[in-house]
DNA sequence: TGTACATCAGTGAACGCGCGTTCACTGATGTAC
DNA sequence: TGTACATCAGTGAACGCGCGTTCACTGATGTAC
């Protein structure tokens, strides 16, 4: 035998987490192999012993946020999706439309650092990109509930309102007006949340 | 003399066209100089009598939609941005949010087609970005206006909505929850245009 | 009106570079005895 | 416990291809006379 498996297992998640990181930073295709195993701390060709092809890791890559960072900020934030209210939905919007999301592009939400680039992916990884948003739709519809009688529907439109939000913001060179539509989106998302 | 003057405009109106279309379905690094020359029924070399760079073609290209598809779109809409009202802002959400601009891609608002693309550019891109989101918020605004004292508010958070709501559509593989998405931005954008 | 000419838009071959992928190898690891 | 060995994760050179850009050229155009 050589190495154990649970080294193999952890070499791998090293390098989708690599992978991850500068798919935030620079979208699938400015992403080189060599760039992905260096930043991991490997070298190129060792890629191929985790991974079929570059595209392979696009999917995993995507769908890694949710039980990695995005867990991680969850816990953080306090969130217990069994036991959630209006005022946690309220919160976790606000996180998620703040000035340290914008910022933060390591460990930005991949829906809204990635659309185009997942958008023009195969099925498979927009199936990741569904589960995330199915897992944001869920906590708002969950925080929502007991209050309201269109809680799917308002829980869709807050995603929207978040994702929307963010994705203008980032493609705005004038911070200014970047700040005014995060700060309109998290207004209205407060009085569909409380209304 | 050679050619006049406003051939060679006309040709490089062409290859800006081309490459807004070509963008438009394929991203700004998939797409070729060779492919946009072919796209334009012309070849490679020529490109840099038009233009100093690939990269040079991506703000133009952005922002030609707004007095190209963009006004023609206005223009069949019955639009006349000097005299809109609460209902007619309601009918341009609805026409942004349907399943034919989310399946028309060549003819899409970019700010849909290119977020990431945009965001990850130059700021010179992101400022052709800006133009094309002024516009959107600045309609928006002035079919509220004479309604309501936070119309500018208003007008950001309709804009996030119906460019979250597309976003969202456009990477979802499933074209159920595509449409629970465009339906669910839709009536709370008329809540928030009515109200 | 007709012809020679200067211009420069358009052509397409060629260059250089970067990237995904392959492959022969090497050396660290864990097992067999 | 110690040693020989089989395995295969990791290495890095090399390959092939595609793309942005350059460049010498050609030929359509409009002007001068």
């Amino acid at each position: 035998m050589s190495y154990s498996a649970e080294h193999k297992q952890q070499v791998r998640a090293k390098i989708v987490e690599s992978a991850r990181v500068l798919f935030n930073r620079h979208g699938f295709e400015s992403v080189t192999i060599d760039g992905i195993m260096e930043f991991a701390g490997l070298t190129r060709g060792g890629f191929y012993n985790h991974f079929k092809s570059k595209e392979s890791l696009y999917s995993e890559a995507v769908s890694s946020f949710l039980m990695g960072r995005g867990a991680q900020w969850r816990a953080e934030a306090g969130i217990d999706p069994s036991n959630l209210d209006p005022e946690m939905a309220r919160q976790m919007i606000h996180s998620y439309l703040s000035t340290e999301h914008l910022h933060n592009l390591d460990d930005q939400c991949p829906m809204i650092a990635l659309p185009s680039d997942v958008a023009r992916a195969k099925p498979e990884v927009q199936s990741s990109y569904q589960t995330l948003l199915e897992g944001m739709v869920s906590l708002f519809e969950r925080g929502l509930e007991n209050h309201s009688n269109q809680a799917r529907h308002k829980a869709l439109s807050l995603a929207a309102l978040c994702v929307g939000g963010m994705v203008l913001a980032k493609s705005l060179p004038n911070s200014d007006l970047a700040k005014e539509v995060q700060s309109a989106a998290r207004v209205s998302a407060d009085e569909i949340t409380l209304q």
